[in-house]
This record gives structure tokens, sequence and C-alpha cells, in this order.
DNA sequence: ATGAGTGCAAAGGCTTTGCATTAGG
DNA sequence: CCTAATGCAAAGCCTTTGCACTCAT
């Protein structure tokens, strides 16, 4: 997705529960969209020191619920975060086991294909209706081998 | 896995970093055994009041630590636990988008298959020596659609 | 003007820890 | 006996909130 197009996708989610894009969520976007890996809270107040703690939790929640961003598991005990797939794109997580790296990742789309469809009825008979899938590699990465 | 097999896994695991396998421990264990859903610490104090609270935690943690349980990601704030695929079978999840609910699914082997091979690649080209993998499927569950 | 958004600081709540006691080997 | 494990209560730390102020419409 282009640049531009993140911050108007972002605008749009937000006035869908009559929230504004305000320059606080803009900036969160802006850093959340910079890194290459989900961030906790903490990591942004460190990257952004115009941005006070309350506004940081608060907004990340607004924008949560607005589905601008996700909330990601890792290995340790704080929430992190990271752009929704309709503003970063279908991805994965590779995850270092041990020292709890985490990359993106693409993994091919015979790979995803198979996934969707493989599961497709396991899902419906539960009961649910399938939205999509969270896959996260794990690993040992470079370091901890 | 036999139900037996359950606790000597776990004592072995336990060994493994020189610690015992403690009637408490072996109660967090059962608790999460019977469960078909992963629990919450919080959770676990309500089913087994004979256990306080920081007996589960610290036990949690150990019983973490020795790869006996592992954590999982949830739509609330806390932490919530579930055997590790070694002693529950390796299986996946299947979470409402919306209540946060959360059962436990196997998917076809076709699939699991496809999966690993078809990241292979990927992961090692990234430095990373691929452990397994952690799928979840979001979807809406019967009374949130 | 009027309600949304923001900052600060204090409160809240899940989780972790210090310390004395108990239990397992 | 001796160290690991446990309980209780207090402390920690990430996150949330109350309240007054500012900004956008």
């Amino acid at each position: 997705m282009a640049r531009g197009d993140i911050h108007d996708t972002a605008a749009r989610k937000l006035a869908t529960i009559n929230q504004r894009y305000s320059s606080r969520r803009r900036r969160l976007v802006e850093a959340l969209d910079r890194a290459d890996h989900p961030l906790v809270a903490t990591d942004i107040v460190a990257i952004d020191d115009d941005l006070p703690q309350s506004s940081v939790y608060r907004n990340l929640a607004v924008l949560e619920a607005a589905g601008v961003v996700v909330k990601v598991l890792t290995n340790g005990d704080r929430a992190a975060f990271e752009l929704a797939e309709e503003l970063k794109g279908h991805h994965h997580h590779l995850v270092c086991v041990q020292c709890g790296l985490v990359l993106d990742i693409d993994v091919p789309n015979e790979v995803e294909q198979t996934l969707d469809s493989g599961v497709a009825d396991l899902v419906s008979q539960a009961g649910f209706t399938l939205v999509g899938h969270r896959l996260d590699l794990l690993g040992r990465c470079e370091n901890c081998s």
C-alpha cells in the first residue's frame, strides 16, 4: 500500500467509529509504519519524545478499536502493536523462541491459499465465520543458535 | 498422549532445569489438562481454591521456563497459558475476533506439511532455524455472527 | 460555542518479590 | 539436615483514568 493511502485508510477507519485522525494518532501510525516489527507503548514514547505516555496508551486503544492497529503476541509481558493488515498488508512473524526477536515476513501465496482453503470446512463446522488467520513461524535466530 | 505420560514428561522437563515436580505444579498441570482452552492465572485460582495466587504465578513461570506450558495470545490483557505441544499435542486455535472466545482445533496434516515445507527456505534465508509454528484461525463465533 | 482530544498526575490491577516457614530428598 | 518450594502480604510496574485545558468544527 502506498504511504499516503495509509493515512487515508486510518482516517476513514477512525471516522467509522466517530473518531478524528488527530495529530497524535497520526504520529503513532507513522512510528508504527517506520518500524519493521511490532512496537510496545514504551518503544513509541522513546521514539517520539513529544508523545506523553497517556496519549500513547489512550490512542493505541482507540486505533485498535478502529481496526487501524492490532495487538500481537510477544515473549515479554508488555502489549506490542503493529498496523492492521489493511494498512500494512498481509504478513506473518518470524519469532525467535529464545530472545523474543520478531521480524515481519511474507510467505508464498500458495501456502496462504492452502491454509485458508484447508481449514474452511473445519471452521464452519465449529460454527465460526472465518475472517482470517495469524501465523507465527517459531525458530532460533542467528545469535541464539 | 496418554494422561499418565503428561506428568512423566512434565517431571522430566522440570528436572532438566533442576526443578522438582511439586504438588502445586502438578495441580497446575492438571487444571490446564482438564481445560479445552487456555487459562489465565485467575481462572486457575478460581478452579482450585487451595492454590494461592503467588503459587500460581510463580509456578506458571517455572513451568514456562521448563517448556511444560506456553503463553498464548488472547484478546484480553491477561496472560493465558496452556500445556506445551509435547504434552498436549500439536494443535491450533480458533479465535473469535469479537468476544475473544478461544477453542482448540486440529487442522489437516496436509495443511501442516504444506505450511512447514513452504516456509522452510524463507526462514533459513533469514538466518533462523525453524522450530515450529503457531497458527490461529480468526473468525466470528456463532453468538457474535 | 461545544464536544473531542490532550497532559499531567494519581489511581488501578495484574504480577512479582521479600521473608519466614514447610516440605522433599 | 539443607535446599527447594510455599504463603502471605507488600511492593512493582504497565496501563488506565479523573480532571482541567486546548483544539477543531
